[in-house]
RNA sequence: GCUGGGAUGGCGAAAUUGGUAGACGCACUAGCCUUAGGAGCUAGCGGGGCAACCCAUUGGAGGUUCGAGUCCUCUUCCCAGCACCA
C-alpha cells in the first residue's frame, strides 16, 4: 500500500498534541541540549517555504538530541512588538492587537502541518504584560546602574515612520524599514550605554562558536581604535582643538587641523576664538549647508572635498611648533572622535586629496621599509648589514607612455634607473648624473619626488647584506637628446621602454616595486622610517607613536565607531518605558512592584509626527502620581524599540510561567546558555543588543554566563525559482501548505535539508522535491522486506550510515546526512531485504528528518512507544572499519587499477598483490618501482 | 577601497581533511511497462574506443609533494558586510 501522507501525518501531529512527548523538564540526571531558533516576527504575510527552513534544522537537531538521551529545550514564542506590526494595523485598520493575535494564530497552524517538537507549553509572546513586565524591570535595572540615561543630542529620525532610530536601524543614510532618508532631530530621547560593553563584546567573541563572517561583522560594527587625542593651541587664544587620530606618529606631518560642520566650536556662539574669524559668514553658510546635507548627499558627490579655511585663526602643531591652517569640511565626521582631525596629506588619502586642491603643503614624514625576501638578492638574516646610499628614478619616454627599465643579464635582475651617492652630491644631481652615465639621456627633467625608501637586500657582489637609503624621483625625458655612452657601462645592460604594467613584472626589487606605487598613489599609509621629524627622525613609526605622544601632552585613548543606543521611539506599539516625570523630584522609576505598566487600549494610535508619542494624548494614562512625593507627575511617553523584547526573550524560555523573578537561578543554571542557536540575518543588531543585555545581566547577578548562545548556526535563504526575493509582489510565494498538501512534510523537510549546505542561499525547485517524495515512499514500501535474521551485508554500510547521520546532524550538515540515509536506502532495495533489527535502527536515525513516516514505520513494527523517545542506534567502528578492503593501486600517483586486502595487509603483500595485476605489471615492465608509499587500507603508490 | 567567504558536470552539490574527483539528488537521453501520465522500472549521462582500457579535468598561472579540489605564491571573477570612522 502506498505511503498515504495526509492521513498518517495528521494522525500523528494529532497524537503528539495530546501525548506531549516533548514536554522539557529540568531532569539534573540528563546531559541538557538548548536549541533556539531565532523567534519568528509574525507578520501578516505567513509563512513561506524559506522561514521554516531553520525551525526543520533545530526540529532534526533536538529530536536526536532528545533520543541521544539529553533533557532538550526546544520552545517557539512571539516578537510581536514594533513598526511592522503597527504599520500592518494602520493599514488594515485593526487594532495591532488584533492583529497579532490573528497572525500569530495563522502562524501557528502553518507550523503544525510541518509536525515540529516544540514544548508549546512554554509559549512566549513579548506584547504579554506578563513578558514585558521583565523588558520594564531591565529597563529599570539599567536605569538604577546608570546605563540608561536621557539625552538631547540631535538623532535619527524617519518622516514617514515618525520615530527616532538608533544607528542599527539605518541602512546606510535611508530608513531600513521604509526606506526614506532619515533627518537630524533634537528630542529628548533615552540612551542605553551599550559602549560601556563594547571592549568586553569585542573580546568574548573569541570564545564564541559562531560563524566567522558573523563575528566579523559584529567586529566591524563595534570598530574598535586605538590611538591618541592631541591637543592644538589655538594661537593668540586659550582655546585648543583637540584631534584624535590613530597616527600619532605623524604628527610632523601635520600640515592643517580639519574641524566637522557639527564641530562645538563652530555651532556653539559662545567660543571666543571665533572672534578672530574675518570668514564668519562663509564659514556659517557652509557649516549651514552641510547641516542640511543628508549623508547620503555628503557621500554621493564622487567624495570629492570641499571645505572653507578658517581665515585669521591658525593653531600650533605642538610637535613642529608651526602654525597651520584650520579649516572645516564635511569630509570629518561630527560623531565620531573628536570631531576635528589632524590632517597629514602625505600619509592619508583624504588628506592629501584636500590638500592638492586647497593647496597646502604635503610634508613626508614616514618613508618605507622593504625587506627583499624573493630572488638571488633576498636579505640574510643574521649576516652583517652595511648602509649604502643611493638613488632610484622612474624615467619617462619623451614621447610614449612608457619608462625605462633596465635588464642585467649577469645577475638576471631587472631594475629601475638606480645609482651610488658620490660624497657631497645632492641627489638630485646624482639622479641626473647617472641617467647620462650610464644611458646617454642628457634632456631630463626631475618631475617629483617621492622621498627616501629604504630596503634591506643581499648584495651579492660584495657578498653582504645592504641597508639601502634611497631618495626617489620621477624624472621625464624631454627628447631623444643623447651623449655616448661608454662600452663597459653598455655592456652591464640593456635598456627597455616598458608600460607600467610591463614594469610591474620586469622589476624583481620590491623597492622598486614600491618606487612605481608612489606613481600612482602619492600617499603612503604604512608605517616605516620617521624623516623630518625632529628627535623623532630615523625612528620606527610604530615604536615611536606612543613617544611622540607623550612628547606632545597628548594622552592614548580608545574609540568605537559603536554609538550608544537610542532606545525611545515615538510610537504606539511598543513596551512603556517605565519613568515618571515630576515636576519636583525629575526623572522618578515606576517602583517595580508597580511593574508591569501596562500598554493601554487606545481608539486612534496614529504617530503624531510631532516627536511626541500617541500615547501623549491619553489624559487618563499619562497623568499620575509621583511615587516619592505623591504630587501631581506625568509618565514617560516614548516606547521602547523592536529589539527590547528579543534582547533576553531566550531567558524567559527556561522559566516562562514565573511570576516573581525574570528567570529563576535554578532553571537558568540549568539550562543556560543555549547550546545551539539558529537563524539568519540580524548579524549585527539583534546578536548585539542581546549580547549586551546578557552581560549586563551577568553583571547584576541574574544568569550565569558571559554569553548567551555558545554556537550560532547561520541559515541561508531560499529564493524563489526566478531567483529572486519571495514576494507578495512578484507573486512567486511557495506557501509550505501547498507543498506539503501535495508530497507531505516529511518529503518536505528532507528537501528542504538536502537543498544544499545549510548556510547557503539556494532557490527553490519545485521539481526537486520529486526526488525527495520518492524517498520516503521508497522507505515506506520497504518494511515489507522485513525478515527475522540480519542481513549481514548491510552490516557496514548500517554502521557507517549510523555514525555518518549522528556527526552530520551534530555538525549541521543536513544534506550529507540526508545523501547517506539514500546511499543505505538504494543498498537495501539492491539486497532485498532487510533484518528486523537492522530496520528498527535505519527508522530510527530518519525520525528527526521523517518524524511522521518514522513514527508510522515503528508503530508497524510492534512497537507502541513513540519512536522519537527511543535510545539513539550505536555503531561499532571495526565493522565499519573491516568493509574498507579495497585499496587503490596507483603508478606515479595516478590511479591504475585496485586490489582487495584485509585493512592489516602488510606492505609485502600489498606490493605483491599490486604487482600482480596485468596493468601494473605491464607498466613496471620487469623493473622494480623506485620507490613504494603504502597507507594501509586506502593506497599503494608505485614510483617508477 | 577595507574585511570576511567563495569559484568543482546542464543544475543543487559531495570528497574520510593531502590519498579512486564528481557520491547523493534534479534535469536530460534511450528502452520497458501502461488506455494514459508531470506515475513506476532498467540503462546511460566529460571526451575517445565494440571492448579491456586510454585521455582530459576542480576559474587562471606557477610552486611544494610519491600524490593537490584540498597546502604555498601570484592573478581573475563572484557573493556578503562595512565604507570619507582619521
Amino acid at each position: 500500500m502506498a505511503y498515504d501522507h495526509k492521513h498518517i501525518e495528521k494522525k500523528w501531529q494529532e497524537k503528539w498534541k495530546k501525548d506531549e512527548p516533548y514536554r522539557s523538564t529540568e531532569d539534573t540526571d540528563k546531559k541538557k541540549a538548548y536549541v533556539l531558533d531565532m523567534f519568528p516576527y509574525p507578520s501578516g504575510e505567513g509563512l513561506h517555504v524559506g522561514h521554516p527552513r531553520g525551525y526543520i534544522a533545530t526540529d532534526i537537531y533536538s529530536r536526536m538530541k532528545r533520543m541521544q538521551g539529553y533533557s532538550v529545550l526546544h520552545p517557539m514564542g512571539w516578537d510581536a512588538f514594533g513598526l511592522p506590526a503597527e504599520n500592518y494595523a494602520l493599514k488594515n485598520k485593526v487594532h495591532p492587537r488584533v492583529a497579532v493575535e490573528k497572525n500569530i494564530s495563522n502562524f501557528k497552524q502553518q507550523l503544525a502541518h510541518i509536525g515540529f517538537d516544540y514544548d508549546w507549553s512554554r509559549e512566549i509572546n513579548t506584547t504579554d504584560p506578563a513578558y514585558y513586565k521583565w523588558t520594564q524591570w531591565i529597563f529599570l535595572k539599567m536605569l538604577e546602574h546608570k546605563l540608561a540615561f536621557q539625552s538631547n543630542e540631535p538623532i535619527n529620525w524617519c518622516p514617514s515612520c515618525k520615530t527616532g532610530l538608533a544607528n542599527e536601524d539605518l541602512d546606510g543614510p535611508v530608513c531600513e524599514r521604509c526606506g526614506t532618508t532619515v533627518e537630524k532631530k533634537s528630542l529628548p530621547q533615552w540612551v542605553l550605554k551599550i559602549t560601556d560593553y563594547a571592549d568586553r563584546m569585542l573580546a568574548d567573541l573569541d570564545s564564541l562558536n559562531w560563524p566567522e563572517h558573523i563575528k566579523e561583522a559584529q567586529r566591524n560594527w563595534i570598530g574598535r581604535s586605538e590611538g591618541a587625542e592631541i591637543s592644538f593651541p589655538i594661537v593668540g587664544s586659550e582655546e585648543t582643538v583637540t584631534v584624535f587620530t590613530t597616527r600619532p606618529d605623524t604628527l610632523y606631518g601635520a600640515t592643517y587641523l580639519v574641524l566637522a560642520p557639527e564641530h562645538r566650536f563652530l555651532t556653539d556662539k559662545n567660543y571666543g576664538f571665533t572672534k578672530s574669524l574675518i570668514n564668519a559668514d562663509d564659514v556659517r553658510a557652509y557649516v549651514a549647508q552641510a547641516a542640511t546635507k543628508t549623508e547620503i548627499e555628503r557621500g554621493a558627490e564622487g567624495k570629492e572635498k570641499t571645505g572653507v579655511k578658517l581665515e585669521g585663526v591658525r593653531a600650533l602643531n605642538p610637535a613642529t611648533k608651526e602654525e597651520i591652517p584650520i579649516y572645516v569640511a564635511d569630509y570629518v565626521l561630527g560623531g565620531y572622535g573628536t570631531g576635528a582631525i589632524m590632517a597629514v596629506p602625505a600619509h592619508d588619502e583624504r588628506d592629501y586629496e584636500f590638500a592638492k586642491k586647497f593647496n597646502i603643503p604635503v610634508r613626508n614624514v614616514v618613508e618605507p621599509v622593504l625587506v627583499q625576501t624573493t630572488g638571488s638578492a633576498a636579505f640574510r638574516e643574521n649576516e652583517p648589514v652595511q648602509d649604502s646610499n643611493g638613488i632610484i628614478a622612474i624615467v619617462k619616454h619623451w614621447g610614449d607612455e612608457k619608462y625605462m627599465g633596465l635588464y642585467w643579464s649577469k645577475a638576471e635582475w631587472g631594475t629601475l634607473l638606480t645609482g651610488g651617492i658620490d660624497e657631497g652630491m645632492a641627489p638630485e644631481e646624482t639622479a641626473l648624473k647617472e641617467i647620462r652615465e650610464e644611458t646617454g639621456y642628457t634632456d631630463a627633467r626631475i618631475v617629483e619626488s617621492f622621498g627616501t625608501i629604504h630596503s634591506k637586500y643581499y648584495h651579492a657582489p660584495k657578498e653582504l647584506n645592504r641597508f639601502g637609503h634611497a631618495p626617489t624621483f620621477y624624472i621625464e625625458l624631454k627628447s631623444d637628446a643623447r651623449e655616448e655612452v661608454s662600452p663597459e657601462e653598455l655592456a652591464k645592460h640593456e635598456l627597455h621602454w616598458l608600460t607600467k604594467e610591463e614594469l610591474k613584472s620586469f622589476l624583481t626589487a620590491t623597492s622598486h616595486l614600491q618606487a612605481l606605487a608612489f606613481l600612482d598613489s602619492h600617499v603612503y599609509t604604512g608605517s616605516g622610517l620617521l624623516a623630518n621629524s625632529g628627535d623623532f627622525s630615523g625612528k620606527d613609526s610604530e615604536q615611536a607613536k606612543w613617544d611622540i605622544t607623550q612628547a606632545v601632552g597628548g594622552k592614548r585613548v580608545t574609540r568605537y565607531k559603536l554609538r550608544d543606543w537610542v532606545f525611545s521611539r515615538q510610537r504606539y506599539w511598543g513596551e512603556p518605558i517605565p519613568v515618571i516625570h515630576c515636576p519636583k523630584d525629575g526623572v522618578v522609576p515606576v517602583p517595580y512592584e508597580d511593574l508591569p505598566v501596562v500598554l493601554p487600549e487606545v481608539e486612534s494610535y496614529e504617530p503624531t509626527g510631532t516627536g511626541e508619542s500617541p500615547l501623549a494624548t491619553i489624559e487618563s494614562w499619562v497623568n499620575t502620581k509621583c511615587p516619592k512625593c505623591g504630587e501631581p507627575a506625568k509618565r514617560e511617553t516614548n516606547t521602547m524599540p523592536q529589539w527590547a523584547g528579543s534582547s533576553w526573550y531566550y531567558l524567559r524560555f527556561m522559566d516562562p510561567h514565573d511570576a516573581t523573578q525574570l528567570v529563576s537561578t535554578k532553571n537558568e543554571k540549568y539550562w543556560a546558555p543555549v547550546d545551539v542557536y539558529v537563524g539568519g540575518d540580524h548579524a549585527v543588531r539583534h546578536l548585539i543588543y542581546a549580547r549586551f543585555w546578557h552581560k549586563f545581566l551577568y553583571d547584576i547577578g541574574v544568569v550565569s554566563t558571559q554569553e548567551p548562545f555558545a554556537r550560532l548556526e547561520f541559515l541561508g535563504f531560499i529564493l524563489a525559482e526566478d531567483g529572486r526575493k519571495m514576494s507578495k509582489r512578484y507573486g512567486n510565494v511557495i506557501n509550505p501548505d501547498d507543498v506539503i498538501a501535495e508530497y507531505g512534510a516529511d518529503a518536505f523537510r528532507i528537501y528542504e535539508m538536502f537543498m544544499g549546505p545549510f548556510e547557503n542561499t539556494t532557490n527553490w525547485s519545485t521539481a526537486s522535491i520529486a526526488g525527495t517524495s520518492r524517498f520516503v515512499e521508497r522507505l515506506w514500501n520497504l518494511h515489507e522486506t522485513v525478515t527475522d535474521a540480519p542481513v549481514p551485508e548491510l552490516e557496514p554500510l548500517l554502521h557507517r550510515t549510523i555514525q555518518k547521520i549522528g556527526a552530520d546532524i551534530e555538525s549541521f550538515k543536513f544534506n550529507t546526512a540526508v545523501s547517506q540515509a539514500m546511499i543505505f536506502l538504494n543498498k537495501i532495495e539492491e539486497v532485498g531485504n532487510i533484518g528486523k533489527e537492522q530496520w528498527r535502527s535505519f527508522i530510527c536515525i530518519l525520525a528527526p528528518l521523517a518524524p511522521h513516516s518514522t513514527e508510522e514505520l515503528w508503530e508497524l513494527s510492534g512497537e507502541t512507544s513513540s519512536i522519537h523517545l527511543a535510545p539513539w542506534p550505536s555503531f561499532d567502528e571495526k565493522i565499519i572499519a573491516a568493509s574498507h578492503s579495497e585499496i587503490v593501486v596507483q603508478v606515479n600517483g595516478k590511479r591504475r587499477g585496485s586490489i582487495t586486502l584485509p585493512a592489516d595487509a602488510v606492505e609485502e603483500a600489498a606490493l605483491a598483490a599490486a604487482k600482480a595485476l596485468p596493468t601494473i605489471m605491464a607498466m613496471l615492465d620487469g623493473n622494480e618501482p623506485k620507490r613504494v608509499i603504502y597507507v594501509p587500507g586506502r593506497i599503494i603508490n608505485l614510483v617508477v
